[in-house]
RNA sequence: GCCUUGGUGGUGAAAUGGUAGACACGAGGGACUUAAAAUCCCUUGGACCGAAAGGUCCGUGCGGGUUCGAUUCCCGCCCGAGGCACCA
């Protein structure tokens, strides 16, 4: 009988849908495991082959940790809201809710086919205002408090109230707060709230109408659309992220991420431990302390002038008349730069002089103060200590303005260039001089905290998340703004539901979407126009998972304390400094607040390659149309055309097909090689214009979605990124098909030791591969054992049956079937993963110890056929391992059938 | 520039410091077949010796080191991928 996968897959899915085979409860009895992907955002052009090779993955341990007696939460939903369906919007007049439901119905179709175990009982869309409420609500309760540094947590805001009216806090004395309007009040909390609105120089994208947060914008340009973003200052929605930059260093070192991923997320809060100093400054007859950062404190005796931020506040002070005209020339030239520009021109040296000069504090000398955009405004003060000698960048800039290089650290030749020294000798510096640059550091910083100059300073460069975006499609804010107070809307009557309109673009006078709507108001007042970004609805999309319908909590207290976290996560890299950031900080605000109970809200976590397109060329023979095979083309001149890679098939070129692709291919003519045309290929993106991208419904049609599968899993380690190439796709479904003929002569015999032998092997070769996440080393012990049975010819039920349960993580639907036609009722979802019998497994040999000297003892593995006498004889013979036997502990002789080849020494 | 990765046949790739290249693709040869498809069997890192059985040498980016033994560990280079980048 043939293997039919067409109607056996469309069987098992409809028989899973019905019988809810994967439904997760809450089950106090059974041990959980909480296995996560990353929700899709439905795009228009819906899944290509290389999305699923993550839920693959996640699949096949979800279904792993079923079998072996784990109550398995395995959900998926859509992260809906977002710009594309926006831009579609604005473009078409489409409705952005309708454009997402077809997005979402056609994924669902696509996921569907490949045959996931999802609960689609769970299911989440952040577009839904059922969900979107507790989006909302954590704004609010984030909105309701503030940073409590002494408990290093968040706590309620009445907590600080309290304390402002009772004893004061933070210079806010009883008097001062009962003084206060209610606007002042407001004013003053922001400075606290964990969600709060404040003046920033944002990244603002004219193009798109809306601001960015730091992660959506790449070297100048939004990461969505590619277009120019500036900066700007503008009043927001802000989170202060900044105030748990700490704990989310140190949770880092608590979860079992990869390195590389744990590293960018350290670059980007980005934790440097320095001293802050106060220099005087002279402008005029004024003097006016300034404040910089420096990390290398044991530099200050090569502090030669000092650097202000253009934007920094001191410039306008610290400007004297006769350079004022200068120096606002200047400041209009920075303003003018894009954020791209000023990146191109990283290595053009610009800067003014501000006519004032600061005391060097430790050695009394005047050194001039100068503004350049090199020094950003955001990161420490705002102003810095130059030190040419030793910072490449302080370098640049005394050459372009001919201001003095002195080094203060032995045997250095700054003539040419700086020399950023982490170790040596330091000279020319006072009482730091003869001192190593490590014990420099401490010391200046020592005799600095010391003397009142400065003090210890740890400066993060993480900053605050921009939370609001004008644009349409998110989550409205639940705040309105009474006499300009903006006020939040009771919690009760959340969720406040997104507005209809009926044009998406801003309004003429700028305002976002929302300024459209209609009666956009609360008790009268105007309501938020902006909403808040796409970060938001995914930032506790798991902890929703857990309890979904719940209408009176996030997540309900029962359900939250049985599933806590998330044991496996399985995403793309692309959202190390995004999401991964963003749901952690939500995650540890909640738990502050002791609505959730893990801190950590992802234990591990797993970054799946990306799968690349493998795009096929033709050569036409220039000013011809005739193409000529890969082989031949360097024997004409030709141009490189893509062509369609569904007219291919393992790089030869379908020619009649070809023909009808297109009309101007009508009548091409072929240069063969061997009778074949033979097409070049390259890895690019997979992308329509390229004409490369694979569809996984087409693949599921020719081979089935257990073949799909396995073959995703087969292509290489999952974390790599592969092109994807159907070239090996025909040994998987070889495999399958081979596995499915074992079954035609099903029969009842007891097997033999070494069928059972052949059988446990692969038990714990899969049970050992699938812990460590290696599926494609998993697959081929399989066919490894499917051929030695075949050489067997063992078609025993003792050995398949435990077989089918094995096979189904990788490949359900076939055995399902299999299961099915073995007798059993139900589904195999419903078995145990088979038990693993060692002796069974252990390779053909027995273990000796063998006494030599009398003294020492060692353990020689050997085949059952070969002597202990043989090995003795062989150690003797090589005096190399005679003279080591003496300080040897263990010797293991690893023998090849009938040869001893090597003497392990451990 | 800094950080993180990776570099093994024609290709995708395997190898707790212990027979490098498992498994699969492709290629070549063969069986079955009127033929094709499907299926099955053999060969397949390179160079050499041998009529054959079989054997020898070289080989995991390059150069060193540790080790009886290195794809694996250490040091220094080269190349690729990803991230960060006037962050003081």
């Amino acid at each position: 009988m043939d293997y039919d996968f067409k109607s056996i897959e469309k069987k098992w899915q409809a028989y899973w849908a019905s019988e809810k085979t994967f439904k997760a409860v809450t089950d106090e009895s059974k041990p959980k495991f909480y296995v996560l992907d990353m929700f899709p955002y439905p795009s228009g052009a819906g899944l290509h082959v290389g999305h699923p090779l993550g839920y693959i993955a996640s699949d096949i341990f979800s279904r792993y940790k079923r079998l072996k007696g784990f109550n398995v939460l395995h959900p998926m939903g859509y992260d809906a809201f977002g710009l594309p369906a926006e831009q579609y919007a604005i473009q078409t007049g489409q409705h952005p809710e309708i454009t997402t439901t077809n997005n979402i119905n056609r994924y669902r179709q696509q996921l569907d086919r490949i045959g996931f175990s999802f609960d689609w009982d769970m299911e989440v869309r952040t577009c839904d205002s059922k969900y979107y409420k507790w989006t909302q609500w954590a704004f609010l309760k984030m909105f309701d408090s503030w940073y409590d540094p002494s408990a290093d947590k968040a706590r309620p805001i009445s907590e600080l109230i309290e304390k402002f009216k009772t004893t004061g806090y933070d210079g806010i004395t009883p008097e001062k707060w009962a003084s206060a309007t209610d606007k002042e009040k407001s004013d003053i909390l922001m400075n606290y709230r964990i969600a709060y609105q404040g003046e920033t120089a944002v990244n603002w994208c004219p193009q798109l109408g809306t601001v960015l947060a730091n992660d959506e914008v790449k070297e100048g340009l939004s990461v969505r659309g590619g277009y120019p973003v500036e900066q700007k200052k503008m009043t927001q929605w802000q989170l202060r992220v900044s105030a748990y930059a700490e704990r989310l260093l140190k949770g880092l070192d608590t979860i079992d991420w990869t390195d590389s991923l744990k590293e960018m997320q350290r670059n980007w809060i980005g934790k440097s431990e320095g001293t802050e100093m106060v220099f005087n400054t002279i402008c005029g007859d004024r003097q006016m302390p300034i404040t910089i950062f420096t990390t290398r404190a044991d530099t200050v005796f090569g502090v030669t002038f000092m650097v202000l931020a253009p934007e920094s506040d001191l410039v306008p002070q610290l400007t004297t008349p006769e350079q004022k005209v200068k120096v606002d020339e200047y400041l209009q030239y920075v303003k003018k730069k894009t954020e791209r520009e000023r990146i191109a021109e990283t290595h053009t040296v610009t800067g003014v002089f501000s006519g004032s000069y600061a005391i060097n504090p430790l050695t009394g000398e005047k050194v001039p103060i100068w503004i350049s955009e090199y020094v950003l405004a955001g990161y420490g003060t705002g102003a810095i200590m130059a030190v040419p000698a030793h910072d490449s960048r302080d370098y640049a800039f005394a050459k372009t303005f001919n201001l003095p290089i002195v080094p203060i650290i032995e045997g250095c030749d700054v003539s040419q260039e700086s020399f950023d020294a982490k170790e040596g000798r330091m000279c020319n510096s006072g009482f730091l001089n003869g001192l190593d640059v490590k014990e420099a550091i401490e010391a200046a910083k020592d005799y600095v905290e010391a003397h009142g100059l400065g003090r210890r300073k740890t400066n993060y460069r993480l900053r605050d998340a921009i939370f609001s975006r004008q644009r349409y499609w998110g989550e409205p804010f639940p705040i309105y703004y009474k006499d300009g107070i903006p006020t939040p809307i009771p919690m009760d009557k959340l969720p406040l539901v997104l507005p209809e309109i009926t044009e998406f673009k801003p309004t003429e006078a700028g305002e976002p979407p929302l300024a459209r709507a209609k009666d956009w108001t609360w008790d009268g007042y105007p309501l938020e126009k902006s909403t808040m970004p796409g970060f938001a609805g995914s930032s506790a999309y798991y902890l929703r998972y857990m309890d979904p319908h719940d209408d009176k909590a996030l997540v309900g207290e029962r359900e939250n304390k049985y599933w806590r976290d998330v044991d496996l996560y399985i995403g793309g890299t692309e959202h190390a400094t995004g999401h991964l950031i963003y749901s952690r900080f939500w995650n540890k605000f909640l738990y502050d607040l002791g609505y959730v109970c893990e801190e950590e809200p992802f234990k591990k976590l797993i970054n799946q390659g990306m799968i690349q397109g493998r795009s096929n060329f033709v050569y036409r023979i220039v000013n011809t149309n005739k193409f000529v095979s890969v082989g031949l083309k360097d024997q004409y001149q030709t141009t490189e055309i893509h062509v369609d890679i569904n007219l291919v098939r393992n790089d030869k070129l379908d020619l009649e097909g070809f023909k009808a692709w297109r009309p101007e291919f009508n009548d091409a003519e072929f240069i063969l090689e061997n009778g074949e045309y033979v097409c070049g290929w390259a890895v690019e993106k997979m992308s329509k214009s390229m004409f490369n991208v694979v569809n996984p419904d087409d693949i599921c049609d020719t081979y089935g979605a257990d073949t799909l599968r396995l073959y995703e899993m087969f292509l290489g380690p999952l974390e790599q990124s592969k092109p994807w190439d159907t070239k090996g796709i025909d040994g998987v479904n070889r495999f399958l098909k081979r596995f499915w003929r074992l079954f035609d002569n099903l029969s009842e015999e007891k097997a033999s030791p070494e069928e059972l032998k052949v059988l446990h092997k692969l038990i714990g070769k899969e049970q050992e591969d699938i812990e460590a996440f290696s599926f494609n080393t998993t697959i081929s012990a399989f066919m490894i054992a499917v051929n030695d049975l075949m050489a067997l010819k063992c078609s025993k039920r003792e050995i398949l049956e435990p077989m089918v349960v094995l096979l189904s993580p990788f490949a359900p639907h076939i055995s399902e079937e299999l299961w099915h036609m073995l007798g059993h009722g139900g589904s195999v979802a419903d078995a145990s993963f088979p038990e693993f019998i060692p002796a069974l497994a252990a390779e053909d040999v027995v273990t000796y110890p063998v006494q030599f000297n009398g003294k020492m003892r060692f353990t020689v593995e050997l085949p059952k056929s070969a002597p202990a006498a043989e090995v003795e004889a062989y150690i003797r013979e090589y005096p190399q391992t005679a003279k080591y036997v003496g300080d040897m502990k263990i010797i293991k002789v690893i023998v090849v059938p009938g040869k001893i080849v090597n003497v392990v020494i451990k």
